[in-house]
DNA sequence: CGTCCACGTCTAC
DNA sequence: TAGACCTGGACGG
């Protein structure tokens, strides 16, 4: 559930579950869950939502009691106390009954009703976390759906920050300048300005201004299409009718919030509509090839200048089972087809094991060496990157990594 | 069965 | 700038 707008979509979930309902007693942590507790705990309290770019804040506020002298003395809250969370890959909030606590539901906040409910924070890889009496993390930079303005200032004013060497790709993720903006939403931004998604961010960047000249343009769409413009006269076109850059990244996520549903979910049955709005990110036909941090980067047409040397795309995953192959309408397949996988389930026991295993997502960052003799392509960067253990000997477990992976796209 | 991959940070050489 | 941190679904053998 994790980019900008399913923690805004999270937060309007929380908001209207939790709308009039009186929450009670300690607010109670799984046992594997490396979170701090929560020291909060009031007879009585109500529970609201708001999200910044990726974190959402729970404030937890006590309803007045006259019975002040018997709160301390149990050790009751009453003042607010804020919690703030982060998703990581996997975070979500539901609001369930008692025994139908999600499983990986890793903090809980129960209500005062007879079959009591409970707000829980689901969390299947605990990549998330949270911080009792918490504040909006200081490094990241302002919301890019709703502190639209101060993220364009921010951005403009910030661009001789050596941070804006990198490609453009690489710096939407930089949550310091672009609080909100994920995998996919930097997919679907680029995308609509066909912008080759290794080209410096500078260069992208400069020359906008930090005030949004598109302010009062109408939405988007309309795409007329009898006229063959230029490329240079489409650029300027795009630019008048959809905005900048920085605009992109305002609207594309805002986008996302007005389809409703969960945003990109695919465990959930509003996924579909999610799908469909997905223009680049997974979808058949796209590139895609590692970033320089081993991120998937999806893109059309010319990868720009900038791309990783040792880059190769990951492997085209064949589409899931069947689901249905009769195109309605136009097809716009994904790649991707997780379906709604009802069957089976596994009940297994989560444990606190500490065993230090072999990382898996780590491996995805190694590129094979390809070439595996030492090459040493120091033209820019002190590309360190690429080796590390190719001739160090085959690690006992995994040999050959990945051999010929195939470029998937069949057109281009 | 095993490998690869996933919406993201963190922090330690 | 490599790993580490996790679970689990899809796929391949």
């Amino acid at each position: 559930m994790p980019e900008g707008p399913e923690l805004h979509l999270a937060s309007l979930y929380v908001n209207k579950m939790c709308n009039g309902v009186v929450f009670t007693g300690p607010v109670r942590k799984s046992e594997v869950s490396k979170s701090p507790d929560v020291p909060f705990t009031c007879e009585a309290y109500r529970i609201t939502a708001t999200s910044r770019g990726k974190e959402v804040k729970l404030t937890l506020t006590p309803i007045k009691s006259d019975d002040t002298k018997q709160r301390l003395k149990t050790g009751q809250a009453d003042q607010p106390m804020d919690v703030v969370f982060r998703f990581g890959m996997s975070g979500n909030f539901r609001f369930t009954t008692e025994d139908e606590l999600p499983k990986h539901s890793h903090l809980r906040f129960y209500s005062k009703e007879k079959p009591c409910r409970v707000l829980s924070f689901v969390d299947v890889r605990r990549f998330g976390s949270w911080q009792p009496s918490g504040t909006w993390q200081s490094s990241r930079g302002p919301c890019v759906m709703f502190e639209y303005k101060s993220f364009r200032e921010n951005v403009v004013s910030h661009l001789s920050d050596s941070a804006f060497d990198r490609p453009i790709c690489e710096i939407l993720l930089n949550q310091k300048y672009f609080n909100g903006i994920g995998n996919y939403l930097r997919a679907e931004i680029l995308f609509r300005l066909n912008i080759p998604p290794f080209v410096a961010a500078r260069t992208t960047l400069e020359g906008l201004d930090s005030e949004d000249l598109c302010e009062s343009e109408k939405p988007v769409k309309k795409e007329n299409t009898d006229k063959k413009p230029s490329d240079r006269t489409k650029q300027k076109r795009v630019k008048e009718e959809t905005g900048d850059l920085l605009r992109l990244c305002h609207t594309v996520p805002l986008e996302v919030v007005s389809l409703g549903g969960k945003g990109y979910d695919p465990e959930k049955a509003d996924y579909s509509g999610f799908k469909a709005w997905l223009q680049c990110y997974y979808v058949d036909g796209m590139k895609s090839i590692r970033d320089h941090n081993g991120r998937t980067m999806w893109f059309k047409g010319d990868p720009g200048p900038m791309v990783p040397k040792d880059s190769k795309s990951p492997k085209p995953k064949k589409r899931a089972k069947k689901e249905d192959d009769h195109d309605y309408t136009d097809k716009k397949k994904v790649a991707r087809g997780r379906s709604a996988n009802t069957t089976k389930k596994q009940v297994k026991q989560e444990t606190v094991t500490k065993t230090p295993k072999k990382n898996k997502d780590a491996r995805v960052k190694q590129s094979r060496s390809k070439t595996q003799e030492g090459n040493a392509p120091h033209e820019k960067k002190p590309t360190a990157r690429r080796r590390k253990s190719s001739n160090a000997g085959p690690t006992t477990a995994g040999p050959l990594r990945r051999s010929g992976r195939v470029t998937r796209q069949k057109s281009n």
